[in-house]
DNA sequence: CTCTTATATAAGTATATATTGATATGATAC
DNA sequence: GTATCATATCAATATATACTTATATAAGAG
C-alpha cells in the first residue's frame, strides 16, 4: 500500500498515467509528451510498473507501455487521476511526437 | 493531488489514520500506540492535517487529533486504508496508553 | 558488419524526507 | 510563584528520491 501511493506521490508519474488514460504509448513518445530526459522517464515507468499500475509490451525497437489491470482500488485511483488531472502541453507535445514517428 | 498521495505514502501515516479510523485520539496516545519519538509523531501529524485528511481539536493540554471531513475522493482513501491496513502491535499498545492516562 | 534508433541501467549529484535530541510554548497542579 | 506534563518547533543528520550524464543492450536499416 505504501508503494502504491508512494508510484503516486509524483507529478511526472501522474502525468504519465493522464497520458497512458488516452491509450498506450511508446516510451520515445512519452519521453516527448513530458519533455524529459529519456532515462529520467524510463526511471519513473519502472517505479509504476513495479507499483503493478501500468505493464509494458515489446514490439521491436519500441516497448509500449498502457495501464494495467488491477485490483479494485488501483483502477479506482488511475481512473481518478485520469479524471481529476490534466495536462495540456503534454498532449499537444504528445500529438507532434505521433505525426513525426513510426512507432504507433 | 500529489500532496494527498505524498501524505499517504510513509507506513507511519497509515498507522495514524488506521488508529484514527477507530476514534479521534489525543498525540500522547498516538505516540504511545507508534512506539516512536513525539517530534516524529507530530512531523507525520502535521503532515496528515496539512493534505486534509485528519483535523486536530485543543482541549486544555492535549490536542486530539480526528479524520477530517474531507472531500469525496479522500474520504474514500482513508477508508479503504482503514479496511486495508492493521497493526495489532499498534492497537495493544494504544489499549495500554489509554489505561494510564487521563487525556481520553 | 556498421550505423542509427529505442530503451534500460549505472554512477554521481542534488534535493527532499524521516528521524532524533534539544528546546520552546502553553496548560495544569502544587 | 515553581514544577510538571503535553505538544510543537528547531537544528542536525541520515536516508531516500529525482535527475543528469554516460554507457550498455538490442533491434532494424543500409
Amino acid at each position: 500500500m505504501v508503494k502504491l501511493f508512494s508510484a503516486l506521490s509524483d507529478e511526472t508519474r501522474l502525468r504519465i498515467i493522464k497520458l497512458l488514460g488516452a491509450g498506450e504509448r511508446c516510451v520515445c513518445d512519452i519521453t516527448a509528451a513530458l519533455d524529459m530526459s529519456q532515462p529520467n522517464v524510463s526511471f519513473h515507468l519502472s517505479i509504476l510498473k513495479e507499483a503493478g499500475l501500468i505493464s509494458d509490451r515489446k514490439d521491436g525497437k519500441w516497448v509500449h507501455y498502457s495501464l494495467a489491470e488491477g485490483d479494485l482500488f488501483s483502477r479506482f485511483l488511475v481512473i481518478s487521476i485520469c479524471e481529476k488531472y490534466s495536462n495540456d502541453d503534454d498532449s499537444s507535445r504528445l500529438k507532434n511526437s505521433c505525426k513525426s514517428r513510426a512507432c504507433s
